[in-house]
DNA sequence: TGTATTATTGCAACTTATTCGCAATAAATA
DNA sequence: TATTTATTGCGAATAAGTTGCAATAATACA
């Protein structure tokens, strides 16, 4: 199952790339040149995700998001980090922030999807 | 808008009292002796959460599990708590693990969703 | 350089979770 | 007991994501 070179695969790679947020599908198909279709773009982020290229999030709206960051780029930092949902400007991004726990006995932890959510940076300057 | 009491109210928070793991609406439907209709249980699901009865948790399937927990009963404790994704008996729980994090500047935190995947302590046991 | 192999794509249809409008029902209250 | 209106059931709608299939095109190889 050797992975090959297409228009489709880079046009969204380097959205992503360029991206400082998290995407849905739906955003990066609105937000790309050319026309894609909706369940090819699915299946290039499901390869990306399988190839550990980019990262799936799934919000609290329940929808699929997904982010190239610092993390993607070195596997081997196991460390899960928190996403942060901006209820203002809708938007997720990568924190730098680790996420830290530490389970009962016998729990074996595979996996995290951590998303905070409230009013990002950018969002809270409205005061002045 | 007063809240009335009603058969169906009183099942669906039964069973989620006597639940130590966390419901999706269709295992509610389910454990039920009663025939409820799905979009009541998921209004009846709706005005617990409003009410801060219970809590709301989306997994990484993309689907709603509801839990009423020790947290729960003592709203004044804001601290949100880990959840716990078991993917080999496909179950949600409540861990009492308090969530820690230190966001940037300037970020309001307003909810946190986080859920950790991987095997249960129940389900880690199958060794010995 | 031409041809075969098979990964990728587009399309349409499907699944699943959740919500919504509306009319009927039944708590609460006077 | 009558009135008000929250709640329910039903069916339909919405939205996200997946899947089957035939057509297309990237790669490997003669």
């Amino acid at each position: 199952m050797n992975r090959r070179n297409t228009p489709t695969k880079e046009a969204v790679l380097n959205l992503l790339s360029n991206s400082k947020k998290a995407l849905s599908q739906d955003a990066i198909e609105k937000q790309l040149d050319i026309k894609i279709n909706r369940a090819t773009i699915y299946r290039v982020l499901n390869r990306f995700c399988e190839d550990d290229m980019v990262h799936r999030i799934v919000a609290e709206d329940g929808k699929q998001y997904f982010a190239i960051c610092k993390k993607c780029e070195k596997p081997e930092d196991v460390q899960y980090h928190f996403h942060f949902r901006c209820l203002s400007c809708d938007t997720i991004e990568c924190l730098q922030v680790p996420v830290n726990y530490a389970v009962p006995n016998g729990y074996r932890v595979q996996g995290a999807n951590c998303v905070l959510t409230g009013t990002c940076s950018d969002c809270s300057q409205v005061v002045g």
